[in-house]
DNA sequence: TAATTTGGTTTATATTATAAACTTGTTTAC
DNA sequence: GTAAACAAGTTTATAATATAAACCAAATTA
C-alpha cells in the first residue's frame, strides 16, 4: 500500500537539488546554493551523497579564475526521481 | 522558491499514518500497524509525536477486553497535511 | 497453569541533517 | 605591495531523527 520512499531523495535539500537539476541540464554550486537557500556545508555534503548514489555527476572546473563546481543529473538520477514522485503520490492522495 | 517542509510530516511513517487518517475518520493502532507495515515501537513513537503536535488525537479504550488505541486526525492536522502536500508539489514539478 | 499472543511502551542505537569551523585562493582597499 | 574582505567549497562536530530491540501487562489458548 505504502511503497518505500528512497531515503536518498526523501530529504528536503537533496530533493530540492534534484528538482532543480531535473529541469535545467546543469547547474553550478553557487546557483544551487542561492536557489535552495542552503548553507555551503550542507549543500556540499548532500551533493556528495547524490554523487555517491550515482544520481548526479559533478565536474570541477573554473569560471575565469574562480573554482566552479557544476552538477548534472544522470539517467539513473532521473529514474530515481521519477520513481520517488510516483511513490510519494501514494502518500499524498488520501485513501478516501 | 522551495518552501520549508513541515518536518513532522516529512517522515515516511508519520506521513503514511496521516495519509490513512486523512481518509478514514478514525483508525486504531493495530489497523495502522498492519497498513503501514511498521513495528509497534516505531508506530507508538510516531503517534506520540503527531499527538504532541496536535495533528491527531488518541483515545485509549477497550475493544471487548483488549486495549484499543484509536487515532483521529484533528482540524489542525488536516490543515498541516494539506499545506504539506501543497508545499511538496513545488519540489516534485521540475522547474522546466 | 504454562506457553503464546495481543497491544502496546520504553529505551538504546544507528543514521541523518545541519551548522560551525576551517582551507585555499581571489579581489579590493589602502 | 600587503592587509582585509570575499568566494567557493570541504571537513568535522553536534543535534535531531528514525528505527529497532527489549520489555511489560493482560488476555487467550493448549
Amino acid at each position: 500500500m505504502f511503497p518505500k520512499l528512497d531515503p536518498l531523495l526523501h530529504s528536503e535539500l537533496r530533493l530540492a537539488v534534484m528538482s532543480i537539476l531535473a529541469g535545467v541540464d546543469e547547474a553550478d554550486f553557487s546557483y544551487l546554493k542561492k536557489q535552495t537557500g542552503a548553507t555551503s556545508g550542507n549543500l556540499s555534503v548532500q551533493i556528495d551523497k547524490l554523487t555517491s548514489a550515482g544520481y548526479i555527476t559533478v565536474e570541477k572546473g573554473f569560471k575565469g579564475k574562480m573554482p566552479c563546481t557544476t552538477c548534472k543529473m544522470t539517467a539513473a538520477g532521473r529514474e530515481a526521481f521519477d520513481a520517488y514522485v510516483t511513490a510519494l503520490k501514494e502518500y499524498l492522495t488520501t485513501g478516501a
